[in-house]
DNA sequence: TCTGTTTGCCAACGCTTGTTGGCATAACGG
DNA sequence: CCGTTATGCCAACAAGCGTTGGCAAACAGA
């Protein structure tokens, strides 16, 4: 009932969606252009929609994507933080779904709609087993810091950033996203 | 000599200005059309290209920006971080010309840019005043929260962000920015 | 082997985009 | 007053876009 037997163009399908993430993620929403997903497939534009419909339904499924977020019960308090932001440094740096969705969700709705919907059900359960209250908002506080790092490191590349070893980053942000998690407001 | 004399063409002018900001703070640069533009203006598109040459040269002038960060040498230290955000989200809500930046900046190399010339002539030298060392590090680090909290809560609208009141996002967020001015790593 | 389906390409459509050149009219300078 | 310049609109262009329909070849099941 769940399982669709393998169709003969399923290496093809999966060739569309791997050209798709890539120039959704170089190239944002209008400019990543059918024509040139296709081209990157090496197949004909047509079969992008015969297989995805449209270019919405094939941002839609290039845009699928699991924070993979690590169960961190055992790990000490002090170390939670330091934990979590090595974990979205790796989901940035090895996986490009997250940067197709960031540079899309800027300009597309659908796109920031999915951006909300992942935070909201990924992080936030997070965020209720972790924190003393305020799940909601602190979820919220942590995802700025990590989106606004992620903006500066890998799309605006602000030269102060992109100068920063891992550990620099990891080292200097992780007091704050502890104090976003655990922390108390002024 | 420095002085040009007035034209009769400068409303018009200003009006497409004017328009241009709105169109690339809510469309981003591919999405605001030269036509709507015009169209806002109340002039023929024609006009835009007169004026000011193509739409990167459009954009360019409507990206003049200054971010007008006050002087804080009489602020006392424990609520310069308090200050600089509200700041911040002054200039967020009153001048669209930072949302079009960010807007634009994201698929656009030149807004990108002038979002990076931006933050290293203005951010950098008030950091220089006021942190203890490392000022490139600490401006760029104010610089990724300061633009992660503007792209939750301007562009992307996650709720927990958006939910919360001003006060309270300066309430949260003031230890963060006060760690990255005056605070050590790891 | 014959038949129907799947995979792929080609050519074209309707539309929107940035951009251009020409033509009218209004304002200005002498 | 006339000649020049500035201002504005109209019509059109070439290019690129998402999208469609049809046709050839390869495959699958009988």
């Amino acid at each position: 009932m769940s399982g669709e037997r393998p169709r003969r163009s399923d290496g093809t399908r999966a060739a569309i969606l791997r050209a798709a993430r890539e120039r959704f993620a170089a190239d944002g929403y209008e400019r990543a252009t059918i024509r040139a997903i296709a081209a990157d497939a090496a197949i004909d534009p047509s079969m992008v929609m015969r297989y995805y419909g449209n270019k919405e339904r094939l941002f839609a499924a290039a845009a699928e994507f699991d924070l993979r977020l690590p169960d961190l019960s055992a790990v000490p308090d002090e170390e939670v933080a330091t934990v979590l932001i090595r974990h979205f440094l790796d989901r940035w740096e090895g996986d490009e779904t997250l940067m197709a969705l960031l540079r899309a969700g800027v300009t597309n709705p659908a796109a920031a709609d999915r951006m909300r919907e992942i935070f909201a059900t990924q992080l936030v359960p997070l965020a209720e087993r972790l924190a003393p209250g305020e799940p909601l908002t602190r979820a919220g506080l942590v995802a700025s810091q990590v989106l606004g790092l992620a903006l500066s490191r890998y799309v605006l590349k602000l030269p102060p950033i992109t100068a920063m070893t891992r550990a620099e980053v990891v080292a200097w942000t992780a007091p704050a996203v502890r104090h976003y998690l655990r922390g108390r407001p002024d």
